[in-house]
DNA sequence: GGAAATGTGAACGGGCGTGTTAACTTCTGA
DNA sequence: TCAGAAGTTAACACGCCCGTTCACATTTCC
């Protein structure tokens, strides 16, 4: 049966959120693979983990599709459609939080990534549609914390996706002071 | 020279926090101390990480001690006291977060240490002064990840430690709908 | 059906961190 | 001042994970 990389960045990313130190063989076993096969993919431990962080900032960048460019529009609907895609990335990104060596490198990774919703916010605020006793940066860590508050209640089985995306989505708007 | 055994269990947590493998050598060289003798306090490892998540949860119990049973007075200085006795704890808790074996433990930690910031916040909910069309579970995490949020910015150097209570606060209590 | 690609299992060497011990030095306090 | 506590340096064994190889099985595709 031919194995698809896909499935077990999939795996290993999943893996890795929890566990950090988890073991190629622990990795393996969890893909339903054989270790050896991990080799032939990823030669390095190191390999394999740039290629979760390469895909994880990938994803991350095809969820920020919704993000409108300009300020017409529901930016309730927008910034709710945004999160429910990026839902699904939560093991991507702990893991990402966890393992890029360099804070700063991290850093690179998830600005790069978020810079669409980012740039969003910063238009919001500039129309004065944001609070502006907050710098933009606040902001947007701020939508970053509650996400991974809310991957975390995910994980733990308390809410469902979409529910999980209403409440980010409406915490941080009325914690961003937004108003239409 | 007589060393504290509080020094090495700050430079760990400020350490492990970062680099959740860092190894016992390099602790010990960050705290100006042999590994020998963090040997003779903490004889293996693990016993070192329970340590560091015991102190870890005391210290933030103590600060939870601004945390009013009442809803009498200002929820708004309440919460920004407490979350400023919290800003330097932050290490401590990414700590907690990312070496407590068991998810399930860690939760148990975290739960036994948040429970009175739990409760009032139950309290102010319960007299319709935060919003009800989102459980208390979720108010709570997203405190917690407002949390998260700023320590981030704070080890980033983006923000001081008084401002970024603030923005906590200021977030989190417009978030929860909070009214007086 | 058979060749080529893909996956598996077993095995091994090497590196590295941990746990542990022992002998030596420095600090502390009576 | 002196005894004992506290800390250090050096060394060693053990275990474990990783990188690597190779022979064998299985799937894929012509």
């Amino acid at each position: 049966m031919v194995i698809k990389n896909e499935h077990i960045l999939d795996v290993a990313a999943q893996v890795l959120a929890r566990r950090p130190d988890a073991t190629l063989q622990t990795i393996a076993e969890s893909a339903g693979v054989s270790r050896t096969t991990i080799f032939h993919r990823y030669p390095t431990r190191a390999d394999l983990i740039e290629a979760l962080a390469v895909d994880a900032v990938k994803r991350i960048g095809e969820a920020m599709k919704p993000v409108p460019t300009s300020v017409d529009g529901d930016a309730e609907s927008s910034i709710l459609a945004v999160t429910e895609a990026l839902m699904p990335l939560g093991a991507r990104t702990f893991f990402l939080r966890l393992h890029v060596d360099s804070p700063d490198a991290l850093d690179a990774h998830w600005v790069e990534a978020a810079t669409p919703l980012a740039v969003y916010m910063a238009t919001l605020q500039a129309h004065g549609r944001l609070r502006r006793d907050q710098p933009l940066r606040w902001l947007v860590a701020s939508y970053i914390g509650l996400l991974f508050a809310a991957w975390d209640e995910l994980e733990a089985g308390e809410v469902g996706p979409a529910q999980a995306a209403r409440f980010i989505t409406q915490t941080w708007l009325a914690g961003a002071g937004y108003s239409r």
